[in-house]
DNA sequence: CCTGTTTTGTGAAATAAGTAACAAAAAACT
DNA sequence: AGTTTTTTGTTACTTATTTCACAAAACAGG
């Protein structure tokens, strides 16, 4: 198993590529394309694909079509990948109405939340109370989860989800959350990259200045 | 100027569990207490704060008040930072709703759209035509912007954003832009920050059956 | 004031990630 | 058919990042 997490990020950022490319009308693609496409090196698309056992035809290249099915497989996207959200604050809100996902084989399956307000079952993607979603994730064995709620409720809403089989999660909470070892936490957290970006300029205009 | 972005992400991080501790009652911490906050060793935190020529007692451990001032100064985060956000969709609105870059220290001034419908001049955070934003990044001197608008545009947007004299960019469009060496771009990426998630419950899987 | 303990700060070692280089394969051209 | 060109796949090299290890400083307790 591979765990160098930016490689597995670069397979995604090279199969979003060939999609364009794709329609763009490329039948095949060199690795320089597709380091170009990504802004990487194109000894570094050869070795990530080597890593994983895809290769190509020397002097001919990568077949798109072939390529993307490889990479999807890899990504694990050979079927529709269901998720649950919880919390339909700001975030969570923003997650079901967004059209990105739908394209890449993910589907939102159900939202969680807390507040009876917002309950509504017969939606389009149903937005249930909390209480049912062990039931929920069960029955469909679903295994991924985006956590959209409050700090102060972020690690008992994680614990929820682990005790309902949820193996992978997407946290938009930021702090750290604590899961065993075979749990997968992804965090994302839009103030420090922010903060982030404000770092840099402000370390660039320092230096164009001293 | 140090360039490790994680580096970068770990001090934010530290000054954010910094923020809860002296919630906490904590006056001073150990490396241990930040390392263990956001799940790294003490070694890396020494580590990180010897970078930045921060410094702490030996035994005594680091001021929280002090280590928070220094880190925000590192940060850039001594004045509020006023950023624009291009593209009032769904993405676009989540931001300006967002109440977590307010305590962050950053504001989010004015945003941007190209459809005249949104338009709302006096509103908190003013929605304004695209063709304004020059004037209004140049008077204000913002330096930060953020794009969430579709994938056709974000390019077009970031060059308008370059005009207007801004210097560095968090952007939402999955597809990678082009700017000059000086301007930082910093890309989230819902759909791949997932598809991270799913390929490592994937792996995990395969690994627990073979 | 001395001894023992704790915790920092840093230089050295280990690990991981990225880049370069080149032989071998495949296609194109003559 | 042979020669040239192109592009892969992999090994060796380089650079970057993390972890270790330990001396030096600071405090505490007798």
């Amino acid at each position: 198993m591979i765990t160098n997490k930016s490689c597995i990020i670069r397979l995604s950022r090279y199969k979003n590529s060939l999609h364009r490319l794709r329609a763009l009308g490329f039948v095949k693609v060199f690795s320089d394309n597709l380091a170009d496409a990504i802004g990487v090196l194109p000894s570094q698309v050869r070795k990530d694909f080597s890593l994983f056992g895809i290769s190509g035809n020397k002097r001919g290249g990568y077949q798109v079509d072939t390529l993307i099915e490889k990479l999807n497989t890899i990504l694990g996207k050979e079927q529709t990948q269901e998720v649950i959200v919880a919390g339909l604050g700001n975030i969570g809100n923003a997650l079901m109405k967004y059209k990105g996902f739908e394209k890449e084989g993910i589907k939102i399956s159900a939202c969680f939340d807390i507040d009876s307000a917002k309950y509504h079952r017969d939606a389009a993607i149903p937005i249930l109370p909390l209480e049912e979603m062990k039931d929920f994730v069960r029955s469909k064995r679903i295994k991924i989860g985006v956590i959209a709620v409050p700090d102060i409720a972020a690690q008992s809403v994680l614990d929820m989800m682990l005790a309902c089989g949820i193996k992978g999660v997407l946290n938009f909470a930021p702090l750290r959350l604590r899961a065993p070892e075979d749990v997968v936490v992804n965090n994302v957290n839009l103030e420090l990259e922010l903060e982030n970006v404000i770092y840099f300029v402000n370390a660039q205009e320092k230096t164009k200045v001293g």
